[in-house]
This record gives C-alpha cells, structure tokens and sequence, in this order.
RNA sequence: GGGCGAGUGGCGGAAUUGGUAUACGCGGCAGACUUAAAAUCUGCUUCCUUUACCGGAUUAUGGGUUCGAGUCCCAUCUCGCCCACCA
C-alpha cells in the first residue's frame, strides 16, 4: 500500500529547484515586481530554531503566492555574521570567529534549503565578508563626509562583561541586551552617527506607514519629541549662565530652584568652596550607580551647591542644587523647578523644605487647588505678575514670546533619542574606516583603500584598557595616508551598521564599483513586505534613517524602505515556556521533519498554530493533524477513483475556497486559510473529487506546502497559475434562511432564491413555519424585520 | 504611574460593515478494520436538564444602546505589551 512519503517527494523537488535555479528573480523582466525578505538571521552555532522556520515560512508563503499571482517576485536571503556569540565562542575555544562563522552559514543553508523556500540563492549575501563590509565602511564614509558620523566624548553604557559601550537602543532595562549584565555610565570618545538630524522626519512618516500600531507607537514613543522651551538663568555674582529646557514656560514665576545633573559641566564651576566636598562625594556616587541601582531607589537625593541663580521673571535668588534625578542625557542637563506643578520637583522640595510657589490655578474647582501643589494640568496663573488671570495655553505663548525678546531664551523642541553611538570595543565587527595622525586628527581611508580589512589574530579577549583585541594587532594598527603615519581606529562597526543597508545589496549583490546601483534598487525597492520579531526600534528605526540619508545623496528615490510589516509572535515550548536550552522544551525543527513528517507539515502546521502576529505554544500532537491532512490529500490524488466531472455543489465549494484563501492570504490570515482548505478536503473526502478540484486544491495549497502541491501538480500535467473564482458560481439556487422570534434563533428554512428575494413571500414563509408559530403564538406582533439580502427574518413580539 | 491591546469549550483558536457563537485543528468518547497494537476510517463531543426529543444558559463581571451585541458605549476585574525621574 502507498502511502505519503513526505521525505521522498521533498527531496525530489528541491533537487529540481537547485538544479533549475527556479526562483532566480529577473531584472529585466517587465511584470509588474514584488520585493520580499524577512529580517535576515544570525547564524547561530545551534542551526535553525522552529522561530526562524515560522518567521521565513510567512515570507514564503507570500512570495509563492505572489508569484503564483503573475508577479515578478524577488526573496533573497543572508546572513547577519557580525557579533558577539562567534567571538565569544572563539575566546572560549579559540576557533576564529571567521571558521565558526563559515561552518554556520554552511548549516543553516542546508537547513534552509531542507524548508523548500522559494530562496533566489544567487543574491545571498553574509555581512562579515570583506566585499560586503567593503561597502559598509563606504557607508560609513558617506555619512562621515556630510557631519553625519562623528566622534565626541561623553558618558555611554558601558558593559563590564563583554568590555564594550552599548547604544541606548541595546540597554534594556538597565541590563545589557547580550548577557543582561548591569551597565553602568562610563566617560569615552565614541562614534556616534546623527539620527537626530532626522528625527522630525522620522516621526512624521510613520504614520504613512503599513506597520503594525504596536510597531509604530513604541518608535514614537523611542524618538519622545517635546516641545518646549530653553530658559537661561544667570548664577548670582557669577559670570555663567545656566541653560535649561521646560516644556512649561508658563510655569517660569514657580522656579524656586535649579537642579543640574551630576554630570553638568558647570556645576565644577558655580559650585562653592564650602559645598564641594559634599557635592564631589554626591557625583562620585551617583557615576557609580548602574541604572538598576537608580531605578530601585527612586528617593529624592541631592546636595546644594551654595551657588545661586536668578529667576529672570521675578529677579529673586534661587538656589542651585544637584540631584540624579535630573538626567544628564536629557534637555541640557539641568532643570527649572517647579514645586508647585511637578510632582518629582515637588517631591525633592519637599524633602529638602524649598519653598513651593502655586502659579497655576486650575478652572474648573478652584477652592480645593490649596490641597493640589503638584496640580500638572491646564489652568490659569496666579502670582504672575503681569500674567495673572491668563490662560496656561496663552501664557505659555506670551511667556514664551517675552523671554524671545529679551534674549533669555528661545523656543526648543527636545528628543528623547539621542545620536546613535556606533563604535564597539570588540574584534567580530567591520573595521571603522579611520586612521589618527600623531596630533590625534581623524583622516577616513580613501574609498579606494577600501575594505579595511579585519586582520586574523589569536587572542581575542579584550582587556581592561576599554580597547578592543585589534589594539593588539600593531600591523593591523600602523598605516600610512598620504606617506604620512597613522594608526587606525580599533573599534569596530555596531552590527546594526551592517543590516542598515542590506535590503539594498540584495538588489546589486555582485556589483564591485558600487554598494548598489541606484537604477536597479529603485526598479526593485522599497520593500514590499518584511517580516521579523524582533529590533522594534533598533534596526527598523535605523534602516529608516539611513534610506532617507541615502535619498538626500541621490542614491536612492524613495524615503521609506519598507512599505509593510509583518512583525510575528514567539514559538514557545510546549509547556508554554520560552524554548531554551536549559528548560529541555527546544523543539529542532530539522527533528520534526526527519522524524517523518517533513517540511511541508512543519511549515504548514506553524502557519496554521495561530494567528502569525501572536505568540503560540508548539505542541507535539496539533503537528500530527496537520500532516493527517496532507497525507488524506495524497491519497485522495494518487490512490482514490476521480470523479468525470464536477457538479453545481463541487464548484460552490472550490469558488467558495478559492475565494476565502485568496482574501486571507491577502490579510495575513494564514490560519483561516489552511482551515479553509481543510473544510474543503473534508468535502471532497466525503464527496469524491475531479480532477480540476484536486488540481484548484494544489495551486492554492502551494504557498503553504510546495512539495506536495508541485508532486500533484506534475501529476496532472497543470501550471500553478493561482486559480480565480466567479462571483456567479457562489449564488445558489436554494438558500438557508434564519428566522428569529425576539432575536432568538428558532428556524432554520430552505428556500428558493426567488422566495428570499421577494420580502412578502419570505416573511409569509417564515411565518408559517411550526415552530415559528409556536413562539409566536397568540401574541401581538410588533414589528418585523426581513433582510433578503442577509437571509434573516427576525419577529418582533410583546 | 502613563499609553496601548486582549479576555470565547478540556486546549490552540474561528466568527471580514452589529444578523445561525464555538469554523478548523488537538484532546476525549464510541464504533469499524485487526489475533492484537499502531496506522487508517466513521460517528459524537460548549454547559445544564433529558434515555431521547424539547427546552434553558453561555463569549471575564455588571449595566446601557438596538428588532438583534462576542462585535458598539459606560463602569469594574484580570492578563499581556510598551514607556517610565524625559522636566
């Protein structure tokens, strides 16, 4: 007896798409095109994980249905090799990064190839190869060029494990996102690139964007634009300023103090002699503290620096203190307080018994406003001079505008993100494309010396010294530029550097002149759909950046790189928790399809787990239904008598499918879809099949398992053009109508197309019907509702 | 603390503009085939009552709008995610 040999007709079909180069995209093809990727994956030691095999088999699902559709579909594929898992494994073992790197790659496209994805192989691209990172440094170069990649000494995370700065994007609560150490604030000369210079622009467009809401709200939410104000305060018998941003101006006659950060630059300056001792101890302490520390202990704290400043709307003195709960990253570092209408002001001027002063009253109860000091809403100002009786809103503008005019300050809009620091101490990166002169200048490598290449060394451990392993390499180290002698910059590219730009390379993988040929990224690009789960705001805010940087340089002619995005949920364990290791739930997915059940059940089955966007537990038995259905498909093709031809029923229901997975695959309903097939098997199981079901029912099963469907598709000597349905053969003759008495369900009636339409007839028919008469009874009828087009009678009675 | 989203059988989940709640799958039960098991096939499977029919209840809880609410509105509870000393 034959049965479903999964393995054997897999094997068979992706050895006929290697051979025939099948998905290869065309650049001169003239259809209309569709440009598809999922975030591409770090290679890890381990292979791939059932998350990837969900994350990839969406893409590929839309890209075999797209092309199905006619499209000239590109989906490449590569790999993201830069890191710190090979390094660290190299330490430990002492295999290159560049060997363990090789072998991974080397597994996971086997692996890969073992899903049967519609993968143009010939555009694969790998970050850490020279002639890739050649055009990252060129990358680097560009923006370097405009001011838009600079180098500039300031605090930054600092990692004590892996001996290296993180950027704020990389911090997670506090913990470093690789090992989860606590980070602390460490004073560097780092490379930072100037996303802020975007921000507006960044902030504006995502709304034009096809992402998801989640998506969307958390990069607001990254960038934190605030508009507001920066107030300059002279500090009392002293020749220095004090500059700060409020998003309050109207406030300005409630400052009682000022408060700068402990990393101020002035606050060395204005502070006193009486008071430094105390206030050196406080900074030292408050450098000390990791985020974990000050985000636990969130007691007001601070010292006051015997200086003085002048509120320049009241002319009276007030004092200066320091406090870590004003951040040195944000604003300018320093602060107005504002007692009376924030609560954290209020709080320290509580603690340390400053005076609090109430300017705004609000509207709408005012008598119970005594009790409210921290009241932080809208209102109207008291002990405000000239400004009393004004509304805030108002208040804010005329305050604003007087402060303009006597040059104490000038309107500010302020981001809570700041400059992307890109330069790590670590050796598996992309060499930063600098050398210093003697004088300690920086001079970028001529494009032409490019790639510099990362040397091979044997010891990769970084030190104390916060440089990273390259420092040691002195050949790597000493160049020269123009005969003159430099040493080169040791830290390398933040990974995320490299997939900033990759969706491009993919465009242009082979070009040797250029990083990518603008005629043939703007035929293929922006993106049509990218999937991943992951790099909400990091990378997906960077990509963003860098397309809109490269469309001011010409180089590319839109703004946004990827149109829509499918950002999908975790496969958890089966006992609900995150797979790992230690927990023993992993599930391999290369397990699952040797252990008989093959990639298209796999692939199937995680399309089917769920909703694509929500996370899902793996369980072992929901696996077998799936291939239960792929395996009554075989059968019903290659081992059961056919049906001559099709009746009016038979093509109901295919219309009926087509339709349904037509419209799903289109809203990224993947579950719904397989479920429609399923019904529709069911049907034809009980029913019998012809030819052209079991044909419509390959093609619209290909995007899901393309082995099984191509098996089929041979089989009956069919393209697998995506089949389309006619409206027509969805009306039927007779029809199922609900009738209701009060809105509750109380007959179901069959009846002849004419009969519903003809609202007189239908309602008399549904009348009549015995239960209906039951319900209704001897009671008053009050009204009826009759919808033909809905098929419902509802019966109103009292 | 602020913002957003969600709560449906034993389980994963479906229900596209308010119109048959529980599609599809898992699990479970019964049966067929078999010496037996596995595999496969058939039927049943929200809960309560009932041998069965009939009936009643049900989409976290309470209220509202409506002929009709899982879907809309208000309140409450629970969970999830994001932000969080951002001036």
């Amino acid at each position: 007896m034959k049965h479903y040999d999964a393995l054997k007709i897999e094997a068979k079909w992706q050895d006929r798409w290697e051979k025939e180069a099948t998905f290869r995209a065309d650049d001169k093809d003239k259809r209309p095109k569709f440009y598809l990727a999922e975030m591409f994956p770090y290679p890890s030691a381990h292979g791939l994980h059932v998350g990837h095999v969900r994350n990839f088999s969406i893409i590929d699902c839309l890209t075999r249905f797209y092309s199905q559709k006619g499209f000239n579909v590109l989906r490449p594929f590569g790999y993201d090799t830069f890191g710190l898992p090979a390094e660290n494994y190299a330490i430990k073992t002492g295999i290159s990064p560049q060997e363990a790197t090789r072998q991974n790659v080397e597994n996971f496209r086997k692996q890969a190839k073992r899903l049967g994805f519609a993968i143009d192989w010939s555009r694969e691209i790998n970050t850490s190869d020279p002639e890739y990172y050649r055009w990252t440094q060129w990358c680097f170069l560009k923006l370097y060029e405009k001011g838009l990649a600079y180098r500039a000494e300031s605090y930054q995370w600092w990692c004590s494990t892996d001996q290296t700065v993180l950027a704020n994007e990389q911090v997670e609560d506090g913990r470093c996102w690789r090992c989860g150490n606590e980070v602390t604030k460490r004073k560097m000369k780092q490379w930072y690139f100037k996303i802020t210079e975007y921000a507006d622009e960044l902030l504006e467009e995502i709304d034009s964007l096809d992402w998801p809401d989640r998506i969307k709200t958390m990069q607001k939410n990254w960038i934190g634009r605030s508009e507001g104000a920066n107030i300059r305060f002279k500090v009392d018998g002293d020749k220095y300023d004090i500059e700060v941003f409020t998003t309050r101006p109207d406030t300005l006659f409630g400052a009682t103090f000022l408060v700068l950060a402990p990393e101020h630059e002035l606050l060395d300056k204005i502070v006193t002699n009486d008071a430094r001792a105390a206030v050196d101890k406080y900074r030292k302490d408050a450098l000390k503290k990791s985020e974990i520390e000050r985000q636990e202990n969130r007691d007001k704290t601070g010292v006051f620096t015997g200086a003085y400043a002048i509120n320049p709307a009241t002319n009276s003195k007030i004092p200066i203190w320091v406090s870590d709960y004003v951040l040195s990253s944000y604003g300018l570092g320093a602060i107005m307080a504002v007692p009376a209408h924030d609560e954290r002001d209020y709080e320290f001027a509580s603690r340390f018994k400053l005076p609090i002063i109430r300017v705004i009253d609000p509207v709408d109860s005012p008598e119970s406003s005594d009790d409210h000091y921290c009241y932080h809403g809208e209102g109207v100002l008291v002990n405000s001079g000239e400004y009393n009786g004004c509304s805030s809103q108002e208040a804010r503008k005329k305050i604003l505008n007087w402060l303009t005019a006597s040059h104490i300050g000038h309107a500010q809009v302020t981001y809570r993100m700041r400059d992307w620091l890109i330069s790590r101490q670590r050796y598996w990166g992309c060499p930063i494309p600098i050398a210093y002169d003697k004088q300690g200048n920086a001079h970028p490598i001529p494009v032409d010396q490019l790639p510099v290449t990362l040397p091979a060394i044997t010891d990769y451990a970084p030190d104390q010294s916060g440089r990273s392993a390259l420092a040691k390499a002195q050949d790597f180290v000493k160049c020269k530029l123009d005969g003159e002698a430099m040493l080169r910059e040791t830290d390398t590219l933040d990974g995320y550097a490299c997939s900033s730009w990759y969706l491009w390379r993919y465009l242009d993988p082979h070009n040797s002149k250029q990083a990518w040929s603008p005629k043939l990224v703007n035929q293929w690009a922006p993106l049509d759909i990218y999937c991943g789960g992951d790099h909400a705001v990091a990378h997906l805010l960077y990509v963003r950046f860098w397309c809109k940087f490269f469309a001011d340089e010409g180089l590319l002619s839109f703004r946004e790189p990827i149109k829509k995005l499918l950002y999908n949920g975790y496969i958890n364990g089966p006992d609900g928790r995150k797979m790992s290791k230690s927990k023993g739930n992993v599930i391999d997915p290369l397990d699952v399809i040797d252990d008989g059940y093959g990639a298209d059940t796999l692939r199937t089955y995680e399309l089917f787990i769920g909703p694509y966007d929500m996370d899902a537990s793996w369980s072992t038995e929901a696996i077998g239904g799936v291939f239960r259905f792929l395996g009554r498909f075989w059968s019903l093709c290659f081992t059961a008598e056919h049906l001559d031809g099709a009746d009016a029923e038979h093509e109901y229901r295919r219309h009926k499918t087509i339709k349904k997975v037509t419209e799903d695959i289109q809203r990224t309903n993947f579950n719904t879809a397989v479920a429609a097939l399923m019904e529709y098997l069911n049907y034809l199981y009980k029913n019998g099949a012809a030819k052209n079901d079991l044909v419509a029912f390959a093609r619209l099963l290909k995007p899901f398992a393309p082995h099984l469907a191509s098996e089929v598709l041979e089989e009956f000597s069919a393209d697998d053009a995506w089949p389309t349905w006619d409206e027509d053969k969805l009306v039927t003759d007779v029809m199922e109508v609900i009738v209701q008495v009060n809105g509750k369900l109380r007959a179901k009636l069959t009846l002849a197309a004419e009969e519903v339409q003809n609202r007189d007839l239908l309602i008399e028919k549904a009348r009549a019907d015995a239960k209906v008469q039951q319900f209704i009874g001897s009671k008053e009828l009050v009204k009826t509702i009759a919808l033909p087009e809905r098929r419902l009678v509802n019966f109103v009675v009292k």
